[in-house]
DNA sequence: CAATTTTACGGGCTTCGTAATAATG
DNA sequence: CATTATTACGAAGCCCGTAAAATTG
């Protein structure tokens, strides 16, 4: 067990390709072929199915370890690494859902203060955003997730990534407005348990999380994987589903109600990563926040 | 930054030496002399002073990741190496304070189980059991902490272990029959804020532990480093400090008397871990605790 | 048949052990 | 001075790239 083994092999279980996954760490597909086989050998498990190259049992269980593993070397050595870290720059790498009103207010406290704080700000996907700060390139993260109550999302391993609470904001409801419900002022999820629900994962309406959802729906499901939110309401208008949305990303659509959710009470949070060494970079991010968690 | 380096460092921190880590690993003292300098080289840090050999503050975070690092490779590895568990033979690691009333009564239900099951009992203490955990040497470890309230004590990273309750006790303050206090229902530890404590970390009498307590307590400190009971009551019957202990642990002692401490809510837990995968083997175990967590 | 993965093989580099050297309580 | 850590150096072994073969949609 190797790391560049791990590394490799998590780089293929996540691209989905051996291709993909060399190009990526700059190797040949033979070296990550030869790296994948060696864990194989290793574990006396297939860890992936090829054509098409998907996780077996046993390889999901390794990925989730190596993803942990690599995650906290690459933590490591950027903490421990000498570097200049130029205060007057801060790169920040956000989540394309993370930048609600509250998030923004913070983004232009940070530019307001003196000395000047150039604020280098990259949207990407939350897996990207761990990487880049585990691996130095950013200074800090901005990421969201849906939670209930006041359970922390689970965006890493506590105990890597430091996390300070950015925003929390309720979920809401989207209905046709032709719906029963869309005068309700709260409306408790398992009235609508039978309804047919869109899985939105990129924005954030992911109607499985409530605890005792039934996992199937008896309706048949509606996967939506664009960001692109004018579409989701289109769908939410023409009836084709329900969907559940963060209030911050709310906008106005004909034919489209938005219902605050009363139970169960999930919430919409926004937290702040860094690396708990390196609190000096991060320093004004830290102080231009609202209240210490 | 290389696994055997990681682990040769691993070993050095802990150790606190080059030739008893090379023993360890089966290394030469050069080998792991150079893993260490290799390490040093990586980061631009010193990470252990010599002579003495102890941890520099980088060094004390690199051991830090090292550790997690290394134990969730144990954990991975063993999880995924095809083995032949033998279902009759349970190996149980377990701390020395671990063995309460409790313990004992679930030891007893799952040595009576049919078809019988034979516990291999091993007390070490509690680095040792979570790397005999992980090492696949041991099937399960019975380990215990001082928390308060209903926080888990962190033995190690959640997720990388599974862990259910297998008891909670509260703590008790331990007294000279003659304090005035001795004769309390309960006892509140800001009252004795300036009281000379006993600190005896092996025998989970740790004052240091209450959030708001003064860290270096005016009067001086009295570290005891034993684990033998009897010499830390003859301690306290000689009026040479006060001292918590969990109640499963107590036991008669002329001179020395022992009050429930009411605030702050100090409970001595003992939890049971095992590795998320391998349930099949701990079943019997699992299925003897009293209540699911 | 085209794209992708696996296997064979060799050069280059890493790595560990031996042994000699240095440092220190 | 004995114990412990570092350095020098060479052989063994591993690792990755090239290239050819095999697999499969």
């Amino acid at each position: 067990m190797d790391l560049r083994q791990l590394r490799s092999f998590e780089a293929v279980a996540r691209t989905g390709s051996f291709t993909a996954a060399a190009a990526e760490l700059a190797y040949t597909q033979s070296a990550v072929s030869q790296h994948v086989a060696a864990l194989e050998a290793a574990t006396g498990q297939r860890l992936l199915t090829r054509r098409p190259v998907a996780l077996t049992a046993a390889g999901a269980r390794l990925a989730t370890h190596a993803r942990h593993i690599l995650l906290r070397l690459d933590v490591a050595r950027t903490e421990l690494v000498e570097r200049e870290p130029d205060p007057a720059v801060l790169v920040l790498a956000v989540t394309p859902t993370a930048v609600t009103d509250d998030v923004a207010a913070l983004l232009r406290r940070v530019r307001g203060l003196r000395p000047a704080t150039f604020l280098d700000v990259q949207v990407m996907d939350e897996p990207q955003c761990v990487r880049h700060l585990a691996g130095g390139s950013a200074d800090a993260a901005i990421v969201d997730g849906v939670t209930t109550v006041n359970q922390p999302f689970t965006a890493t391993e506590p105990g890597v990534l430091s996390r300070r609470l950015v925003s929390e904001q309720p979920i809401l409801a989207l209905l046709p407005a032709a719906h029963p419900l869309a005068g309700c002022a709260g409306i408790d999820l398992a009235v609508l348990r039978d309804a047919r629900w869109i899985d939105a994962p990129h924005l954030r309406c992911d109607p499985g999380i409530v605890p005792g959802s039934p996992d199937p729906p008896a309706t048949g499901r509606l996967r939506y994987d664009s960001r692109d939110l004018a579409g989701l309401f289109r769908l939410v208008a023409h009836h084709l589903g329900l969907a559940l949305l963060p209030q911050g990303l709310l906008v106005h659509h004909p034919g489209v109600v938005a219902v605050p959710l009363r139970t169960p009470a999930l919430r919409h949070r926004v937290e702040l990563l860094h690396l708990p060494g390196r609190t000096a970079t991060t320093r004004s991010l830290l102080d231009a926040l609202p209240a210490p968690s």
